[in-house]
DNA sequence: TTTATTTCTTAAGATACCTTAAGTAGATTG
DNA sequence: CAATCTACTTAAGGTATCTTAAGAAATAAA
């Protein structure tokens, strides 16, 4: 495993890793590359694993009621992703993962970060760590959605994540907004 | 510290603690009674401490733009509740915990529980897997709110969470499911 | 370059949900 | 028991957003 992966530096970021522990761990990370629009998870299958993007972009959705793709994340370089739920619960997934650029991961299958949770208890702690930032995060986007309009939903989502506005079709960020992508146009002419 | 808390069931329900374990940890525990409308967390201050529920109901709202209070979650028996944003980021809270019945908890402090995670590392893993399931659980509330329309999501809480559309009043519901409470009234005559 | 595919825009009509305002019923207090 | 407050209902009119359908623009393929 190479050692230079942005990884490590998410590692040290949170914890206070020692060289030999990083190692040990990134030994049992996978690099996988994709290229566009191909799958990392596919809705319907377990999800077995945790992803690092190392370089790309994907986003993870589901299908409404009416068979539309409902994006509910975007993920680029030094975010985590999966399921969470049919990775806890080992239940078939809602969601499926798509790349939306070239994408390189790492990833790590929930057997492997189970035995790695019990030689590194510091590795637990990071995704206690982890854990807790993502549902930080999901709580923010969920306020967002409380409390703002189709309009300064889009003005917020510009705003504080400009990456994913120039790199993201905008039809996809209607999706990700909870408005057709016909509103969107409508509201970005006023 | 009474030993017949149902927070010992919840420990060993998720870990496999010994009885000295939890103890020790549940000895650094306090317990707090608190009458209906009394508050456990002010916004504006910062959330220092994670509440388990032993007995009550409480609501955590946050005020939108136009200072209407939004309830974001409610919380009953064996239930875990703080505003982990504030928790984790020591930052002031955007929300209020407040109890909507009589309500006993047991309470404890970050430091405190920094300090149990080193001193029991399997208190560390059992927080990381709570954490794990609220973000299941919110992930899944906020799939929900994608997809169903305002009647749904009624139909779907009263389905899911009976108990709770039996003890919270009915314009409390229509706060969490996110309508106002004439439209509810409107939408329950159907 | 031409063609095909994908993405974005425009506009008219429909609908889910809100706002305001008023009234009723139930609960709590004096 | 009356009085006050709290919770719920009803109804009219308004607005945000969606639906459908079509065309324009941009990008990819041939």
């Amino acid at each position: 495993m190479k050692s230079n992966y942005s990884i490590k530096d998410h590692f040290y970021k949170h914890i206070d890793f020692t060289e030999i522990e990083i190692d040990d761990i990134l030994s049992h990370f996978t690099l996988v590359e994709f290229d566009k629009k191909e799958i990392l998870l596919k809705e319907g299958n377990v999800c077995n694993h945790k992803f690092f993007i190392v370089e790309g972009l994907v986003r993870s959705y589901q299908l409404d009621h009416k068979g539309n793709e409902k994006i509910n994340q975007f993920a680029i370089e030094n975010w985590w992703i999966t399921n969470v739920e049919s990775f806890v619960n080992e239940t078939p997934s809602l969601t499926s993962i798509e790349t939306i650029e070239p994408t390189k991961v790492l990833k790590i299958d929930k057997n492997t970060l189970e035995d790695l949770y019990i030689k590194h208890p510091k590795l637990e702690r990071y995704f206690r760590i982890i854990t807790e930032n993502m549902l930080v995060a999901i709580q923010r986007r969920y306020e967002v959605f409380l409390q703002l309009k189709s309009k300064d939903r889009y003005l917020n989502f510009i705003k504080n994540l400009p990456e994913f506005s120039q790199r993201v079709p905008q039809y996809m960020i209607a999706s990700y907004l909870e408005i057709t992508p016909e509103y969107l146009s409508e509201l970005r002419k006023t």
